[in-house]
DNA sequence: GTGATTGCAAATCTTTTGCACTAAA
DNA sequence: TTTAGTGCAAAAGATTTGCAATCAC
C-alpha cells in the first residue's frame, strides 16, 4: 500500500510539472495521504520532523509556493497571523471554527448558496471564497 | 459643516464607550468622513501625515484594534500580508480588485446568500465572508 | 554537466510590546 | 489626581532571500 501511495504522489508531482525531489516527495506524501488537508507552513514543518523527514522550513515554504503555482494546492485566506493551504482545489466552502482554528470544508449539499453579483465590464470573477466562521 | 462632522464624529466614540483623545478624534474623522472605507494600518497612516495630523504608526495600530473592539470597524481577512478594516459595519460583501489590491462593497441587492449551511449542535455562525476576487 | 533545489542564517515586513511621558476625566 | 493613552524604539513572529553546497535530469 506504501509503495502505490507513494508512486501515486510522484505521478501527481510529475504531472503537475514540478520537479521530483526527496523533499518534494516526502512533503507529498504527508499533503495528499495525510490526514490534515488544511495546513500551514510550520504546520506542515512539525508533521514532517515528526515523520523523520529531514527538511528545512525554507524549503516547506518554497514547496509550499511551488505546489500552489502547479494547481496541486489552494490557499485559503483566513486567518491575519498565518497562511492555509488546501490539498482540495476543486471549488468548495471552509467552516472556520474559531475556537480550535480549525478549517474545514463544507460538504457539497450544505453549502452557502449564493447569488453572483454583476461585475464590472471587462473583469472576471476569478473565485468567490465563502467563509463561514463559527464560534461557541 | 467642519463643526458638524467633527461634533458627529466625537458623538459616535462616545456612544460607542471609547475616550476621547485628540488622536482618536482625528483618525475617526479620516476613517468615517474620508474618502476611503477600507483602510490598513500603514494606510491610514499615511492618510493621517497627509492630513498633518501629528500620530504614531503604534497609535494608530491601537486605534484600529480599539474601534474594532468597540464595533466601530470590522476587519477584513482578504490578503496575507496586510490586514484591513472596514467601516461599514452591517453585514455585506466584498469585490477584491486583485489587480489594484482595491476592497469594494458589494451593493446590496447584487450579490445574496441564499442559504446558510447547516452546523454542529451547540455552536453558532459568527458570520459568513463572502469574498468575490475579480481579476482582469 | 548544467541548471534547479536545498539549507542555513540573515534580512524583511507587519504588527506588538515595554516603558517613560503626557493627557483625559 | 488618577488612570488610560501616546510615542518611540526595540521585540516578535511569519515569511523571504542570498548564497554556497547539493541534487535531478
Amino acid at each position: 500500500m506504501k509503495a502505490k501511495y507513494y508512486s501515486s504522489v510522484i505521478s501527481r508531482l510529475r504531472a503537475a510539472g514540478v520537479r521530483l525531489t526527496k523533499q518534494r516527495i516526502a512533503l507529498g506524501r504527508l499533503l495528499f495521504y495525510g490526514s490534515n488537508q488544511h495546513v500551514t507552513a510550520d504546520n506542515l514543518y512539525r508533521e514532517a520532523s515528526k515523520a523523520g523527514v529531514k527538511v528545512s522550513l525554507a524549503t516547506v515554504y518554497n514547496t509550499l509556493h511551488e505546489f500552489t503555482a502547479a494547481g496541486l494546492l489552494r490557499e485559503v485566506v483566513i486567518d491575519p497571523f498565518r497562511r492555509y493551504f488546501d490539498t482540495n482545489v476543486s471549488e468548495h466552502q471552509h467552516f472556520f471554527f474559531e475556537d480550535s482554528n480549525e478549517l474545514v470544508d463544507i460538504k457539497i449539499g450544505n453549502s452557502v448558496v449564493l447569488r453572483l453579483p454583476s461585475i464590472p465590464a471587462g473583469k472576471t470573477i476569478r473565485c468567490v471564497d465563502v467563509i463561514v466562521r463559527v464560534s461557541g
